[in-house]
DNA sequence: CTTAAAGTTTGCAGATATCAAATGCCGCAG
DNA sequence: CTGCGGCATTTGATATCTGCAAACTTTAAG
């Protein structure tokens, strides 16, 4: 090798910090189990392009680590992380302080009601919780398997419009704004206006832009210094949720929420 | 290295099959900031024994598969995790099948109830419910954020009682009976004896066995073919769940939601 | 019984983790 | 302002590990 690449044989990274090869194999392995909802070994090594031999000895690698099951030939990701992320949601500051909140919120508007943090320009369901008179979907299951875009839902630009400009000019900038229905803002320059407004009023609307049918109303959660650490959303079919109720109730109500976890934030310290 | 053992630096692994050193590595660097619950290069590398340079690679790599964040110097593990977990949940038949039974019973019973499922001869709780009588506790935070053993608690026996022999043996010869209270039964063969009861009456009893003060009740849930695939459970302080309703009403009542959740596991196909 | 596909093991050569050490980057004390 | 100490980052060199090819075993199918 001549020696003009950091000593790493990054070919794709543009010479990016070294990393170890190894371990993004075996992010790539996870997530193609992930994608195929388990598989044989020879499915996954088809995928990665990597001889049957290599692929054989990741899994080992990550069943011995426990991330991986093996039940009749089929590989599969492991209860381990169900453990995991309950261990991330309890380690969060917004989900401590928030979700009793949350669920009063739900009870109160009889709606679902979701707290959801921020990371890497996307957004995680951290909490939700269900209203009487809100029936069980599948949209969540979706939004809640994977960190979504911030563009399309009440919470996302709740959050996006309280972040500080470089990072959102960063996170705007490393994504694009994928349409989901018809009301999807698609354009930067609209979507910039749209945050400027929800900024001055303290709430987002989300009127259809997800989902067909379904509108939702979303609040940032800030910091004691003004830092957005997530947003609390309520959703509903726009039957239930239009005129006064869209406009005037339901933000007031999610606002309140919001206010009631920047409280417990502030007051109670989570640290163990 | 004189070529004895097979190809790898195996030194600690008896001889088992080829793995990725590197993984391993990585799975050790998530399960020191899980315990540490967040840490800086500095504390991490100590804790490893690896030098900082070698661990800033590893950190480089984690945090660019998204499995690690990092936040004024703080290195934590992502939300990445909850999503996962919600993904592994959503794939999990059981959970499917079963927690739509679950909050039933916990409505019915006022308690806390819960679904597990079994891996590797731990439990995971893969779903809990809150009745309006069951008070917020910790106890939960614990047990929900590592596999627990099997052999202090009511789901846990009830599903070690119908897992095949072989299987059964080897999982018991796995692990010693950590004891919780004055109660746990940290005796080979009295939990023996506990088991076949436990198999004949169809439900298992956990008389303040992992907590001081708080009774439990569980049932397996079987696949059509009488594999165990995990258990349900109600939790209740032990003044609240006595006599009568400790040793018949609740188990009925257990064992009713584990039979209705079999048919639904039996009726409902959730391969996608 | 034959054949094919999937899974497992192994030797080898080249790629790559790891270390030590240099460098850069704070914040703190004097 | 200056120098010190801890922490983070980068780099070159080399022993080690990874990944392939290919043999071998097992399982499923015809």
């Amino acid at each position: 090798m001549t020696a003009g690449s950091p000593g790493n044989g990054a070919e794709n990274e543009r010479d990016g910090p070294r990393q170890i090869k190894s371990v993004r194999t075996a992010a790539t392995v996870i997530d193609v189990i992930k994608q195929h909802q388990g598989g044989s070994l020879a499915e996954i090594s088809r995928e990665l392009e990597l001889t049957k031999g290599t692929v054989h000895t990741y899994l080992q690698t990550l069943v011995e680590c426990g991330f991986v099951t093996r039940e009749d030939g089929e590989y599969r990701l492991s209860f381990q992380f169900i453990a995991l992320g309950e261990h991330v949601r309890n380690e969060t500051d917004l989900y401590m302080a928030g979700h009793n909140e949350v669920d009063e919120l739900a009870e109160r508007t009889g709606e679902y009601a979701h707290l959801i943090g921020e990371e890497r320009g996307r957004e995680t369901v951290l909490y939700e919780s269900r209203g009487e008179f809100a029936v069980a979907m599948d949209y969540h299951l979706r939004m809640r398997e994977t960190p979504q875009h911030l563009h399309d839902t009440a919470a996302g630009k709740a959050i996006l419009a309280h972040v500080p400009v470089d990072r959102r000019d960063e996170i705007l900038a490393n994504q694009e704004f994928e349409r989901q229905t018809a009301n999807t803002i698609t354009d930067a320059a609209e979507l910039r206006e749209t945050l400027a407004d929800i900024r001055e009023r303290g709430y987002a609307l989300n009127d259809e832009e997800e989902i067909r049918g379904m509108r939702a109303v979303g609040a940032p959660v800030l910091d004691p210094d003004e830092t957005v650490v997530g947003a609390v959303s309520v959703t509903a079919p726009t039957s239930r949720l239009k005129d006064e109720r869209f406009r005037t109730e339901m933000p007031e109500r999610v606002m309140e929420t919001a206010n009631l976890i920047e409280v417990n934030l502030e007051t109670a310290r989570f640290d163990s």
